[in-house]
DNA sequence: CTTGACATACGAATTAATTAGTACTAACAA
DNA sequence: TTGTTAGTACTAATTAATTCGTATGTCAAG
C-alpha cells in the first residue's frame, strides 16, 4: 500500500518538531517553546494541536488535568512524505535536478555526498 | 491570519513552469496547456497570472489584442529560492538531512552523486 | 465555601489561495 | 452596420490556514 501523501502547513510542522523533540508534550510545553521564539496565544496552540490530532498527526491521552501529546508517525516518515511532495510539484518527482541545485548552489559539496552514502552504507 | 507565500504557490508553479518552458506565453497559451490536464476556467488563469505579474514574477506587454507574458526572472533563481525556503522550514537551513533522506529513500544512488558532481564541475 | 489558576470547548475573525462569473471593449466577419 | 469573437477589468465566492476570545469546568489553596 502507498503511504499517505503527508504534508504538514509551516506551522503545524513547527508543532510538530517540538512534540518529535520531547517524545510527548502538552499544549502548554509547546506553547512555552514557541513563545521564546514569537507572540502567540495559548489558545491559538491548543488550537493547532487539536487539528494535528484530527488529521491523524498527534494522539492524545489525558495526564492529570491537561492531554499529553504523542506522535502519531515518526519524524522520518512524515518529513519523508513531504520530501516526495516537494519533489513531485518542484521537480515532477525526479529529485535529480534536486542535487543539482544544491550542488550549484554549493549548499552540498562532493565531501558532504560521500560522507553521506558511506553513512547510509554502514547503517544498513 | 495566514502569513503570505514568499515563494510560489502550488498553481502560481504550475503556470511558471508552462511559461519558462515557453519562454513567453498569453493568457490562452497557458490556459489551454492546463486544460489538457484540467477543468478551469479562461479567467481563472487570467486572474492567477496578472497576480504572478503584481508579485513580480512574470512581467506583460501587449500583442496584437492581448498581452503576452514573459519570466522576470530565471527558473533557476526561483527554484533556487522555493529550494532554499524548504531547507529552512523544514531542516532549519541544512540541506544535509535532506540527502540523508534521499539516499536512504532510494531516490538518489551514490552513482547519481558521482554523475552529477562531475556534471557540475565540468560546467563551470 | 470561595477564589484563582489552569485546562478544554466552541466559535469567530482575518488573510491567502483559488476559482470563476459578469460587464465592457475592440476587432472582425457577414 | 450589426452581431460574434476574443480579450481585459472588476468583483465575488469558496476553502484553507492561522489566530485568538469567551464561556465553562475542575481542582486546590486559603
Amino acid at each position: 500500500m502507498r503511504p499517505r501523501h503527508n504534508t504538514l502547513t509551516p506551522q503545524e510542522l513547527e508543532i510538530m518538531k517540538l512534540v518529535w523533540q520531547r517524545g510527548a508534550a502538552t499544549v502548554r510545553d509547546v506553547y512555552e517553546a514557541l513563545l521564546e521564539r514569537r507572540k502567540i496565544a495559548y489558545t491559538s496552540v491548543m488550537t493547532m494541536m487539536k487539528i494535528l490530532e484530527t488529521k491523524g498527526y498527534l494522539k492524545k491521552r489525558r495526564q492529570d488535568r491537561a492531554f499529553l501529546y504523542r506522535p502519531a508517525h515518526s519524524k522520518n516518515q512524515i518529513i519523508g512524505g513531504m520530501i516526495r511532495e516537494f519533489i513531485d510539484r518542484v521537480f515532477n518527482g525526479s529529485a535529480q535536478p534536486l542535487l543539482v541545485h544544491l550542488v550549484k548552489s554549493r549548499r552540498l559539496r562532493e565531501k558532504d555526498l560521500q560522507k553521506i552514502v558511506r553513512l547510509v552504507e554502514e547503517s544498513e
